[in-house]
DNA sequence: CTAAATTGTAACATATATATTACATTATTC
DNA sequence: GAATAATGTAATATATATGTTACAATTTAG
């Protein structure tokens, strides 16, 4: 699971740390999904768009069989 | 957790069970989420999106507060 | 270069998404 | 309006996302 959430966030100037704490999840959590071994919840995807005003299609949207 | 997986189901002429097929979950995982009852995860919301020719922003993005 | 901050990752525990089975309810077709 | 299809929903089981704790590795700041 590609993402760019380690871009959109460092675009918004937060560290692994904070955005977990913005967010309420752990730091791990944020490294794992960055990383793509996470497969997140919508909630937490929803969360994340929200703390680095960003939408879902932006963050996390991937092409069919791309 | 509301969506538009619903509309964008019939819109596409599909049942619940033929978009579980489709997608390869089970019907009463289709059902649940579009009750709102579910939280789904990334993929599915993905593999949704691909069944009915959307984007997950048409699908699932909710305004912040909203 | 060294100390501190940031990030990666592992083991285990917990919460929850999803499957399975089954039955009830609602909508559709004849 | 009866038969059939489609959908709602409940109980239990399983898989997996996430938390917790801890430590290693890497990056950044002084």
């Amino acid at each position: 699971m590609d993402n760019k959430v380690k871009i959109s966030r460092i675009h918004v100037n937060l560290t692994q740390q904070e955005l977990a704490e913005k967010i309420g999840v752990t730091r791990q959590t944020i490294s794992l999904i960055e990383k793509g071994k996470y497969n997140p919840s919508l909630k937490l995807c929803l969360d994340i768009c929200y703390a680095v005003n960003k939408t879902l299609d932006e963050v996390f949207w991937i092409e069919k069989g791309g």
